[in-house]
DNA sequence: TCTTAAGTGATAGTATTACTATTATATTTG
DNA sequence: CAAATATAATAGTAATACTATCACTTAAGA
């Protein structure tokens, strides 16, 4: 997998960005940091200005690679699912019995991403971390509709269009398989947030996994 | 119902504004117009000016109810989830069947509000809208800890366990219930927020409700 | 009734934010 | 070697999210 990505480049929606920040250093650095950055001081204390003096850059240049922090975040989260997108199918591929492949599908998109695959300039761990903690605010936003037909969602929505086949190979008759696509997903990020920050309304702590929760959800509701 | 609630007050959280908008006119108007102005530009283009200017008052005055916009959403989150608790508890406790209270509760609790109660100069309907929309912003923040410990979240936690008693009554030994009642919650705001910009993610749309995929979903986990 | 406190309004001011614009300099490419 | 491109530096702007001060009105208590 480690070699695989070495040699792919996660596609992100060209529209995001003003210059593909993959095709230069300052572009990687700008990237890598403000992963660091948002980690650190959280999205609403993150400013361009900030990110320039810690990579030794101007506020200026970065605006040259993205517009404003809002497409940044679109960015990082659209990377993320694209991410994510690969995992599941390289993870998913070979299995061809539809309930071991949901099964499995299920773990790669809820668990706690805690390893670093180590490819790029982009560590997952952090990355996931802002997912979890910051995401929704790429959507919760009063230019979300215009956005989405821009397409900046579109990695998203694939991602959990794939979920919803793994379903409906199961139970083909199941009537809310993108509702439960989308519960997994979003779901599987909240509970992973309550447990960092809410643990009293909860029960993904203590061994007890969040991926084991929404298999155990799953199962039953397509028997 | 109409008639109680004309009797009762909605309980906030006292250290979520500096002084109780409830009682005085301006305090009264402070909040009806942030709901609607909220909705209207939403939570990110929101400020105190722009609602001073609204309501043909002083930025300054706002100032003197809560301390930052911040804090708004916050009393505005607290009070719809304390009015829906109340509505929870008044519209299931006269079930004794466990099934079918939790059927109740997961109706008033996932059910999109349409209707406006009309006890007060709060518009229960555009509150909804903005729940559904921003009310995941007062807690996505780098402060959540902090205010948290502060007992910014009483109400919505204590939705949660009430849920999760329910929950529990039908299936004792169920690992979950915590986070299956924090599921329902959030994901029925979330369901409603798909059905209206992302519907096509969803099938909580055209005539299947977001209550019914629930329903469907915790019938079959607890079985 | 007088006094005082509380509530509200008006104005000004501050540091920061989220940019845009311009110019200069360095680097790469043809 | 010239031209194009990338980056840096500086300045500037309107808006934001407040804080502070002072004036005025009203309501409440002695």
């Amino acid at each position: 997998m480690k070699n695989l990505l070495s040699v792919l480049k996660i596609n992100v929606p060209d529209k995001i960005y003003l210059k593909d920040p993959e095709t230069s250093d300052l572009g990687k650095r700008i990237v890598e940091h403000s992963i660091l950055l948002i980690h650190e001081i959280g999205f609403d204390n993150f400013t361009f200005k900030k990110l320039g003096l810690k990579i030794g850059s101007n506020e200026s240049s970065i605006y040259r690679y993205f517009e404003s922090k809002h497409k940044l975040l679109l960015y990082l989260s659209s990377w993320y699912w694209a991410w994510l997108e690969y995992q599941l199918v390289i993870e998913t591929f070979s299995i061809s019995a539809p309930k071991a492949k949901l099964e499995k599908a299920i773990e790669v998109v809820t668990k706690t991403i805690a390893i670093d695959s180590d490819f790029s300039h982009i560590n997952e761990v952090i990355l996931y971390k802002i997912i979890v903690n910051e995401s929704s605010k790429s959507f919760l936003t009063k230019e979300v509709d215009i956005e989405n037909k821009e397409g900046y969602f579109e990695i998203y929505k694939r991602l959990i269009t794939r979920l919803e086949k793994m379903i409906l190979a199961i139970k083909p008759n199941y009537l809310f398989a993108l509702s439960l696509a989308s519960s997994i997903l979003e779901g599987g990020l909240h509970q992973n947030f309550l447990n960092e920050h809410f643990p009293s309304i909860t029960n993904c702590k203590d061994g007890k996994t969040t991926t084991s929760f929404f298999i155990h959800l799953v199962e039953n509701t397509l028997k």
